[in-house]
DNA sequence: CTGTAAAATGACCGAACAGTCATTTTATGG
DNA sequence: CCATAAAATGACTGTTCGGTCATTTTACAG
């Protein structure tokens, strides 16, 4: 029963952290850390207010667990994609391609993810646990570039800041594209993305 | 006297808003909106809370005009740069080059600055106001682009999604710096900045 | 020096809200 | 069907803080 060291109630409680979870992520997409009260992610819920508290010790406690379970997914499908892709220029492109999917597909937890990591001076970044996901994820990148940049498969450059610009890139068209100011479809933002990183904007 | 239909009183008053606004930067930079107090402002200024309420009605109000008012100026410098400069290449050298220094010299307002427009889905950025503005400032950009496509001066691309990408490129670097993260030289990220929007990352 | 208006003050108010806990409801197993 | 434990509840508490305003201080004109 290594395996299964789970009771009943184990499993029963494992299931209402997730619907808390999942709840919870809708309503601080919507309004924010700050604005978000735990009354209305426990109204949504349908669940009374100290029945939250008795799956999470803190609202600050729910907020990370909603960002850093997402991200985990995020991070793991992230590195998925990447290693089935051979060759750098293939590497971004699934990168890029994977993130602009998934961002479709989790709007709610995509706002929490950019609202932290897009601020990382302020909020729930300040805590070094959060700063540290971010810089675990961003070394992969840049191990990614490193080995490419070893193999001649692209230019010469720093790998640390190109590793952040590249993430930052690709928020930067996930942005446009939540706030609804992206006209293209996603293959277009995918393609124009891809190009832009390997080729730049000089002339032919 | 239609130059300076200003008493003696309002610009008393002129200055004092701008002492109480530089103060709230400060506070606002190192704790961001929500956990800056009002008194904390006050007191850093050296004047009690209901003196700040009589130059501006909320705390809101505050954060807002050190918001906008560091914009308009940060606004108005990149043009003047970017109108000295010929040709694109030279214009977008300039418009990296101006910023990164802007940020060196004003950490504060760029903390706020980032802050907000980092994460335009919550906080201030809900504001219409605020949202103009950052439109605005990326239609700036994206009519510069829009003439040096039409020059043949770059490959043709959308304009509008680059102007975005370029604004959030620079600011990734500056979030870098601001951390401590880039072990770089202001001049160093400037040429990467500088060489990776124009070349990408193909090989030669 | 004095009277008056403007500016500054900080004690105070009320609303919002995270977190608690005595009470009630539900589930379980004998 | 009952006894008991576990889970759920929501009224309540304490605190924080934005904003107010009656009172005090300062500035200044005559």
């Amino acid at each position: 029963m290594a395996l299964a060291g789970k009771t009943k109630q184990d499993i029963v409680s494992e299931f209402r952290r997730a619907e808390i979870l999942a709840v919870a992520r809708t309503v601080f997409a919507a309004k924010g850390f700050n604005d978000a009260t735990v009354d209305e992610i426990a109204q949504a819920a349908g669940i009374a207010k100290g029945t939250v508290y008795s799956y999470y010790t803190s609202k600050r406690e729910i907020y990370l667990a909603a960002l850093l379970e997402g991200h985990a997914d995020l991070r793991a499908r992230t590195r998925v994609a990447m290693e089935e892709a051979s060759g750098i220029h293939a590497k971004l492109h699934a990168f890029i391609k994977l993130r602009l999917q998934y961002a479709e597909d989790n709007r709610d937890f995509i706002r929490i993810y950019h609202a932290e990591f897009g601020n990382l001076t302020n909020g729930a970044a300040s805590d070094g646990q959060v700063q540290e996901v971010y810089l675990e994820q961003a070394r992969y990148l840049e191990s990614v570039l490193r080995d490419a940049i070893a193999a001649g498969e692209i230019r010469a450059t720093h790998p640390e800041p190109l590793a952040f610009l590249i993430y930052d890139m690709v928020r930067s068209v996930l942005t446009q594209r939540t706030l609804g100011w992206s006209k293209n479809t996603m293959e277009d933002d995918l393609n124009l993305l891809s190009n832009l990183i390997w080729n730049g904007v000089a002339p032919r």
